[in-house]
DNA sequence: CTATGATGCTTTGGATCCAATGATTGCTGG
DNA sequence: CCAGCAATCATTGGATCCAAAGCATCATAG
């Protein structure tokens, strides 16, 4: 899951990664890949035992992705994947219709000819795809790539950190639904990318706030995702 | 400045503060008052020295004021504090204007009566003040006060996020534009409350997306804020 | 048999020391 | 006199060691 690696600073033209932002992001991988589930605790010592490095770069990995919303930690208590309530989702999708539109229209005059080929692209692939676990990383890639012009850099990241937090929902709601939706999810993400080639900052707000909207309340009719993996 | 001291985790019962928390609760007091500019470079042994502490705890404060926006860090090249340009600042309050009415209406239905005669206890004192550090630091109470109840941990944080990164930007504003259009601010905090104490929270949410929607571009006529301080 | 308290064990937080990287400054050659 | 290069210095990143806080278990008394 290559793309989303190396967030937070170092954006630039930053030519080594540190150990501590290396950790976090095989850290990173394992929360988003459901590796590790939410409610999971960490400790310190078995990831540095793992990744080859002492605690230390551990521990700041530990506020890296606490930053990113990936973690959470209290102290002498240590730290966990924050497991999240129906409600809250629910409010963390409506922060999502809120702020991608502006994510996109500020992304959009900055994209080139050539990101919004590559857009397309990710949506063939996406159509030809039948696994669940591509599937989930070809739509995140898609749409950070339609955000990825934003010049914002407070906006970009909290874009992305509400993606994080949401990730293992996502994935337990599209393996309980089925694929019998997929088509609609093409539809919006063709009538949004025809927007966006078009340049048309309005149309492409509108359908990528339906977009979000729809996946919200369809995955707000799946309570039982919320309730699983009580230990 | 207190009561927003100690924010990331530890929200609980945390009955300790653990050094690098205290030091960050220092750094972000002194980045909030401005004896800290946008652009300064914080060194870690400065730091450390000065609050008797070692530079681990001040590594860790600044990855959690990094979390917070407050902050700004590279790999081998240091933290300093980010300088925005007035762009991003505009759309950092148009990120303000989507996110807070959510916010407020998620906190509605949990403020107790308590909760909002405190609020009004405080626009009076906003009515009566002429100091200017004083009336930001009410300002920032009275409408974190609004959004105390919203139990989403998420979006509260981003809320402050927001309002911490542009800090500077409105106490410059505020210096240069004097207290002529006070009034206007107090008209608003006053329609705002009474749509709060009402409980209605489709007003609430209009007079407040107002409100923050007519700052933004009375700030955006002040382009000299952000030319300031080049050294 | 249960509840309460003390003790040890695990895990995290902090301090000091060492290594690596980046910037600055001085030197040398053109 | 200026440009480029090299060496030194300041600053950050990482590893190991030590202290403190939680948690669980076990023993003991009611």
């Amino acid at each position: 899951m290559p793309g989303q690696t190396r967030r937070t600073a170092d954006g630039g033209p930053g030519p080594v990664d540190a150990a501590s932002r290396r950790v976090a992001g095989h850290l990173r991988d394992a929360i988003l890949s459901g590796e590790i589930a939410p409610g999971e605790r960490i400790r310190q010592e078995e990831v540095a035992e793992r990744f080859g490095a002492s605690r230390l770069p551990v521990r700041e990995a530990l506020r890296m992705l606490e930053a990113e919303g990936l973690t959470e930690s209290q102290a002498h208590k240590g730290a966990w994947v924050p497991r999240l309530g129906r409600h809250e989702v629910d409010v963390i999708y409506q922060m999502r219709e809120r702020l991608e539109p502006l994510a996109l229209a500020e992304s959009l005059p900055h994209l080139t000819e050539d990101d919004v080929h590559r857009i397309g692209e990710i949506q063939e692939r996406i159509e030809a795809n039948t696994d669940l676990a591509e599937f989930l990383a070809l739509d995140r890639e898609f749409h950070l790539l339609t955000y990825s012009g934003c010049p914002i850099d407070q906006l970009s990241s909290m874009v992305v950190r509400l993606w994080n937090s949401t990730q293992h929902y996502r994935r337990a709601f599209m393996y309980l639904s089925g694929p019998g939706r997929r088509w609609v999810v093409n539809a919006e993400h063709r009538l949004l990318l025809d927007a966006i080639e078009r340049r048309d900052a309005v149309d492409a707000e509108r359908h990528l706030s339906g977009h979000i909207r729809r996946t919200r309340i369809e995955l707000s009719r799946h309570p039982e995702v919320f309730e699983g993996t009580t230990p």
